[in-house]
DNA sequence: AAACACCTGTTAATTTGTGCACAGCTGAAA
DNA sequence: TTTCAGCTGTGCACAAATTAACAGGTGTTT
């Protein structure tokens, strides 16, 4: 199709953060009944230049045409979001029920199948309705079970053991919200959240100004 | 002083998002005894390059020396925690329930100070010992009270009204985790979280793979 | 005290990302 | 049917970010 910039291994961690906003808008769109998107409406809405909209576009390959349909179709396909995914989180604690709690993504396809936690205490309950085992039996369920992403809202001293139960069990995603940072490698792809250090960036844009004024 | 970095007005969002990364490994390495840093060491630990590093540093006007203590110390001035950051959540739901129950960045001098929430059932009730108050009040509030930072944890719909009044009661920051784009403006700093976008970003990874080998 | 290893600050080179420009397409209006 | 407005796809130029290079400093070993 000589659109040279598919040869490209992996696309741009820029490019990957702005795909899911794009997602987000387009289906927004749809949702209020638009007949037609364009780059620059999706643009405004995002917060940057339509020559980038179309450009994105252009990097992932081209879609068909600017129809939202076809435009939700397309970024459904690239993020991965036509088939489901089977996840389970580690961590009962406050995070990981906030978590669990999240109807949001279901509508796309990511649906929590189990929590697991070393507090004996919590055996046998269940949060929204799902099932609270023991963190112990983990291994187990990954060989038994078919997941696809492990949540991590463990504390931060234990999120590197959870990893590598996950890449045992065949895991393909880690979605980490312990405060330390997992790498990705060739067996699994890992994201990192790290709430407190977006509290910090806050902080620090809040601060900037001042700062380098003080600093001459 | 000669660094021509600094008279930059605003420092890079990369850079902005690797000091919180920086300012944790930091005190990680204090927490750890160690006497010293060096750049290559929190490259590592970072996943990034010593060159970046030093380059970060010297972007940010230059620390002193590389002794743990005097890089957290600088750390702290340059993201604007050595004072206290007052802060406000609106919306009771689960993801604030799990905001406010991390004690994690009291540390760094962040306090929530009282949650606001539409649900009259709430009202007088507390969470972790802090007031929840009815969201009708906010104005009153802010009006009456130190705030910092507000973090929004509603839905969608509400938040660009609750951005106009902290915008009018003075605040400095906004935290957003409802799924729309808050601006930036010369009033307000915001920092939109979107915890569904790192799902999908995830997705994306795992998928980018096998995505583009099918696309010839 | 010389040689070495190792580290930083800073400039320079390279790579990567973003915005621009414009040809070509499409549908509407005249 | 011609003109026009508005939009996309795409190559290119420019800007920004990252990495490399290296001079000068410090502490250690021989």
């Amino acid at each position: 199709m000589g659109n040279k910039a598919l040869d490209k291994k992996a696309l741009s961690d820029a490019l990957a953060r702005r795909l899911p906003a794009y997602y987000r808008h387009v289906c927004i769109m749809l949702a209020e009944g638009k007949q037609t998107v364009t780059s620059g409406e999706l643009a405004k809405r995002i917060g940057n230049t339509s020559a980038q909209v179309r450009q994105d576009f252009f990097t992932c390959g081209g879609v068909e045409n600017y129809h939202p349909e076809t435009l939700k179709d397309w970024l459904s396909g690239i993020l991965g979001i036509k088939k489901e995914h089977h996840m389970v989180v580690i961590g009962a604690g406050n995070l990981g029920r906030a978590i669990i709690s999240f109807k949001e993504f279901n509508m796309d396809g990511f649906f929590i199948d189990a929590v697991f936690d070393n507090n004996l205490m919590f055996d046998g309950m269940q949060i929204c309705g799902i099932p609270i085992l023991n963190v112990t039996s983990l291994e187990d369920y990954l060989a038994a079970n078919k997941v696809d992403i492990v949540v991590i809202t463990t504390p931060a001293n234990v999120a590197e053991e959870i990893l590598d139960k996950a890449i045992k069990g065949g895991v393909k995603g880690i979605w980490n919200f312990a405060p330390v940072d997992l790498r990705s490698n060739d067996k699994i792809e890992v994201q990192n959240v790290h709430l407190s250090d977006s509290l910090l960036t806050l902080s620090f844009r809040i601060n900037e100004k001042e700062y380098w004024k003080k600093q001459n």
